[in-house]
DNA sequence: TTGTACGCGTTATCAA
DNA sequence: TTGATAACGCGTACAA
């Protein structure tokens, strides 16, 4: 049992009431000198730390905030991680790591323990499986500050931090376009989540624009972890197996390097008979054998911006609610078949 | 401002006592089983959430535990941290997650702050400039429940979660002995911390058993990162110019990383003329080039076990001090000069 | 079955 | 410059 040393108990000590120790210990100027030396010193002797309990139940303020993470080991979300981190020491706010291991339930769980911590705020990027819209937004309208990051959800009155996943899509889209690839399929996510749905978007006007053939069979969803891909190639590769695509734009890294799996067991090589692109840049891209053709996102800068936009909002009432998107960096390596070391 | 029902205005609502609607809110069964639905219902409708800060202060428990890591970029902490989760998770507990930055002084300020939200407990892995070690004694002795993982003090009255570096050391120094080299060099880490002593003493103690001769000058401290090693591996490059050693043991994987690096800009190769070996199985050890030897460790187990260890010392007053050893893995890859994917 | 009083550790407010 | 009192939201102990 952890004893702590209580205002009061100084105070006792010292033969003064606790409200003067709790003046000197927080640098008052009204004071005496003397005193204020007396208590700091006794308050150090006896080991004295401020019980932020206490001190919270009377500010309602706990400068805690809490995070919601769909997956901690995921290189892209601990590098998020690190730059929040990064803010919150910063600015002396404390950071509470919840992980929704990508399922709805979990999150609604998370949130409402964290709410019952009184956190300051909430920074989340969504699970896979989100659905109940409404929870989110009855939580902001209630007055919670909240950041959505990465993993969006667009229009409830929350602000969003992302990247521009419709252009950067569009812009590996045309790559491949450009590399005379004409049939391109797409791994996607699920339609409710805004960067899923920009992500398809950019990859469907990317084929419109330069008029080929948009196939609806040609998207099939895979989530966004390795099996999740691997299981969507495999479904689709049987689908069209009299004609299957030349090029696979997956709607991220993991999911990008299941269906490679699922390629070279299907006997076919990689970008020779089916080139692959895919999206955030996992640490295992540039080293597998075959590196592949991504997408790069600032996720420090990501985590950076997204804290800091809620902190603002925590302090400012008046803080505005937008949407903050950061730029991407097209990475271009052997797995789509173009020459390697083009940045565009 | 978020706007925060207490028992009180549902009290006020229903024309009855606060107590009556914390008795009917915990479910207690001296209620009358009306009152218990009405005011369940009317908690529902104005969206009440019971208030852990106020709680936490009368009972004195805040159902909390702080994390502090050294890096968090790092795939081997957020393995740690994912075990820390999926127990925290399951045992209803939240997790205040801190990065040291390998500070000691960023160290000290987070275990400060976290004992001030009063956490029930502290898992650490200690930062690699981490000196003040009274520091760490004065508050297990002050009685808050301590965890030190992977990067361990002994003997101050707290339980260590970690894995037997000794023994993997001497193992993977062994290996190399076998396969002929004679004159092994090891990158180290400070001496104060305990795992970086029992590597090096596996090293040594793997040399001695040989017969091999023990040269201090082939011992350089590198610390934890690929910086640390690359200057490492070059100053030792420059000691030895003469007569380089045939082999390097470098106590983690990024180190070794950074001392390929170094071998590499001398114009020599790897493992021809210079074989690597590393400790901890990095993400990218496999997918490297000339892929690295490297003792795996079970990272997400040591999360879980140290997790574990801490909320039964918190559970339990009674719980027993120890030291936890988990069981490495060899993993024998290109880097040693040795046939591949012989496993011990 | 329900209600009242009190205390957890702190600070704002008013009084001395 | 210092002290007494009340309040933050909840639950324990006791009284009704």
């Amino acid at each position: 049992m952890s004893s702590n040393v209580t205002l009061k108990e100084i105070a006792n000590e010292l033969g003064i009431s606790a409200m003067t120790v709790s003046r000197a210990l927080n640098d008052k100027n009204n004071v005496d000198e003397k005193t204020k030396k007396r208590v700091v010193s006794k308050a150090h002797s006896m080991g004295y730390t401020p019980n932020h309990v206490a001190k919270s139940l009377v500010s309602r303020k706990t400068f805690t905030i809490g995070v919601v993470i769909p997956e901690i080991n995921h290189a892209f979300f601990s590098e998020v991680i690190s730059g929040i981190e990064e803010v919150t020491y910063k600015r002396n706010y404390q950071l509470f790591l919840t992980n929704s291991a990508e399922k709805h339930e979990r999150e609604k769980s998370s949130i409402n323990a964290l709410q019952s911590k009184r956190v300051d705020g909430i920074l989340i990027s969504c699970a896979e499986t989100a659905s109940d819209i409404d929870f989110y937004e009855r939580i902001i309208k209630n007055g919670l500050p909240f950041v959505f990051f990465d993993r969006c959800i667009e229009g409830i009155g929350a602000s969003c931090v992302s990247v521009n996943d419709y252009e950067s899509s569009k812009i590996i889209t045309e790559h491949l376009i450009g590399h005379g690839y004409e049939s391109i399929a797409h791994l996607s996510g699920p339609d409710n989540m805004t960067l899923a749905r920009n992500r398809k978007r950019g990859y469907i006007d990317a084929l419109m624009m330069h008029d080929l053939l948009f196939q609806e069979s040609l998207i099939v969803e895979s989530g966004f972890n390795e099996t999740g891909g691997y299981n969507a190639m495999k479904k689709l590769l049987e689908r069209t197996a009299d004609n299957p695509p030349r090029a696979v734009f997956a709607l991220n890294d993991p999911a990008a390097f299941g269906a490679m799996k699922a390629i070279r067991e299907s006997g076919q090589s990689i970008p020779d008979d089916i080139a692959v692109v895919g999206f955030s840049d996992d640490v295992r891209s540039e080293l597998i054998s075959c590196p592949l053709t991504t997408v790069r996102q600032p996720a420090f800068d990501i985590g950076k911006t997204a804290a800091k936009k809620l902190i603002d909002t925590i302090d400012n009432s008046e803080e505005p609610t937008e949407t903050i998107k950061l730029k991407n960096e097209i990475i271009i390596r052997q797995s789509c078949g173009c020459a390697p070391g083009v940045s565009l």
